[in-house]
DNA sequence: TAACTGTTCTATTATTAGTATAGCAGAACT
DNA sequence: AGTTCTGCTATACTAATAATAGAACAGTTA
């Protein structure tokens, strides 16, 4: 589990978290299936409080990336092959356009936006 | 200026008045050298408190968007020819990353991702 | 059985979001 | 000249969020 957090930044610390645990299963390095460390595990190595990654593991539930199973751990889902729900479609295009519009404002070219996001699909999925 | 605020959203109000700015230079709806209304106007419009316009403006100004005039004015920069700085290039890369990997993680395809990318395009540039 | 698991409860501290009122000094307009 | 409007500042307050902390419960697992 390579995560890095960073304790002075503005984002909060269970939002780095879940940042990174999706971009790990976006890059492969974890997998549908796999099993989470365990809240307490995972605190201790980021010294970090439990509450907080337990924070975390529940906005990656509430995203549908995860499942948790009391008592148990936390897993995985798969990517679902079916494609994406229409309501986080429309989740996702809300969260981009106003970045979008932002990149726009301070002089992105259309372009180059697209280059920007094709290199981060490279970076994350190897295309 | 057609701004609507959502006070039940999730999202800060500075936020969503930040982000409909924005969208509407985006849109060309304001160009630069536009004056923006006066803090006590639009928070009076929107029945919003002063402060939180003025929260804001001076959001807007930390992007770089716009510029205020002590006792005059918050006036719209113009969008710059030279292209964007490398420090705001970066930070909407930043920005952008967490999102992409979501929507992979989602299932959504790359194809996907840079089509619905272009929808948002044209929507604000019509292009 | 014993260790480990997520969950829940209570509590505290610090920061942020939003509202509210008031006053200041410069700019603009009549 | 004087009034109004401007952004700015200061203070105060409420509510919510972020993060930490310790403890206990009950089911899982070895």
């Amino acid at each position: 589990m390579f995560i890095q957090i960073e304790p002075t930044s503005d984002i909060p610390i269970y939002t780095q978290l879940a940042n990174q645990i999706i971009e790990l299963i976006a890059r492969g390095q974890l997998k549908g299936g796999d099993a989470l460390p365990s809240v307490r595990a995972l605190a201790s190595d980021l010294s970090v409080n439990m509450h907080t990654v337990n924070k975390s593991y529940h906005e990656l539930v509430h995203k549908g990336i995860i499942r948790i199973v009391p008592k148990s751990g936390a897993i995985i889902n798969p990517i679902v092959q079916e494609g994406i729900t229409n309501e986080n479609c429309h989740r996702i295009i809300e969260q981009l356009k106003p970045i979008i519009a932002e990149a726009l404002v301070l002089g992105m070219s259309p372009e180059e936006i697209g280059q920007h996001a094709s290199s981060i699909l490279v970076d994350l999925k190897g295309e």
